[in-house]
DNA sequence: CGCAACTTTGAGAAGAGTCAAGACTGGTGG
DNA sequence: CCACCAGTCTTGACTCTTCTCAAAGTTGCG
């Protein structure tokens, strides 16, 4: 678990440009951290370019990851005052950032903006209600084979063969496991013939995938 | 699992008078299914007396509960146009149901109910986030004891003590555990004076708050 | 009162975790 | 250009929590 000393403030011109134009521009070098759970919560974004997760924290280290955010996807609104979860970038990321009062009725835009944050809020409630049911119910052949083939879907490049944005540990605090269960289950599913691990261990072929989906049941 | 032939159907009266008044009343019986998985989301509901609880099921029988939703709760908005899990009310419950159409920007209220529908799916996203650090990261002790504080919470009753409006089974999978196991622990907190079960096996007292909170990490 | 649904308890099995060691990767600097 | 090093990944042996299967005990409704 690592944190960062402080993500790139927000520069005030940067600020009121961004509440006219539509989101203010923000980059972020890999494994920077966009907000902590217990931040104040006055900006959510939209991911312009890589990938975002999103995660929580128990006392004694213990990390569930929430959600791969990719290209496109709403984050880190929250009900309360604070963020409820830390955000931090994959590999190099940008993203818009919007502030909360953008939302408000009165708003410039007419609540266009609203519009996009309340269907992106019901998608992200749709992935977590599948998210609960893999965490809950799935064995781990299950899970790493249903993050496979989601993995498969939203990445762009072509013909099941891709690379994971991400190291093993991640995807264990995604799936709920331990990074040696995700390497053995992946282990597994080469031996089986489901998928080939082509020396870079981030880039993933999917072989099978009729097998892959049999198993995400 | 047990699917009831049919919910109550709408009386084409109620719609119409529902969509001008906010809301088409709509009582459930103990079990009774209000939508399942797959069925058209023409309507969305608020829970206005009693608990519904919202499951996804895998092919082969294994459930799990996404959440139980009590007084005032939003629930069954859907991104696409098909409810993409079911709910049900655990005891009876009457519950408003509104057509999907009123959150259109042209409704008549002037988007109120947008408002109330978007703070509502950000608060279960909230629960949702919270209930996957759950499932994917915490014991089955940790899991009962979080559930026994958060419903405590979330019921009227006071003191400490509450009656439970759900079976063990439905307990076990919201917890991702089996009924044998949400038993066993609970058999464990009584044995160790954290919580007593009065003869009716519904109905819970919390005696060592403090512990408890302990094991809620 | 009787029965069906629910709950508890026990014994044994198994899936996933823990601890430990070794292999690989990719970047850095000599 | 190669050697080294930190970080990452894989593999093995063993443990343990939770599941499975089975049976008996309760509860509450009809």
């Amino acid at each position: 678990m690592q944190i960062l000393a402080s993500a790139i403030q927000m520069p005030a011109a940067f600020a009121l440009r961004g509440a006219m134009s539509g989101g203010v521009p923000q980059t972020l070098r890999k494994g920077e951290e966009l907000f902590a759970e217990g931040d104040a919560a006055d900006w959510f974004y939209k991911v312009v370019t890589g990938a975002i997760r999103t995660s929580k924290l128990l006392s004694d280290g213990r990390r569930q990851i929430g959600a791969f955010h990719l290209a496109g996807e709403i984050f880190g609104l929250e009900a309360g005052e604070n963020h409820r979860f830390t955000a931090e970038a994959l590999a190099g990321a940008t993203v818009l950032a919007y502030c909360r009062t953008c939302l408000e009725p009165s708003a410039r835009d007419g609540g266009a903006l609203r519009e996009e944050v309340l269907a992106s809020a019901i998608r992200s409630l749709d992935r977590a209600q599948e998210h609960m049911l893999l965490l809950g119910r799935k064995t781990a052949q299950e899970k790493v084979a249903a993050f496979l083939l989601d993995m498969a879907d939203r990445m762009p490049d072509g013909n099941g063969q891709f690379e994971l944005p991400m190291p093993r540990s991640d995807i264990a605090d995604y799936l709920g496991l331990t990074i040696e269960t995700v390497s053995r289950t992946l282990s597994q599913f080469t031996r089986d013939g489901l998928i080939r691990l082509p020396a870079a261990s981030r880039s993933i072929e999917l072989c099978n995938l009729q097998a892959l989906r049999q198993l995400n049941v």
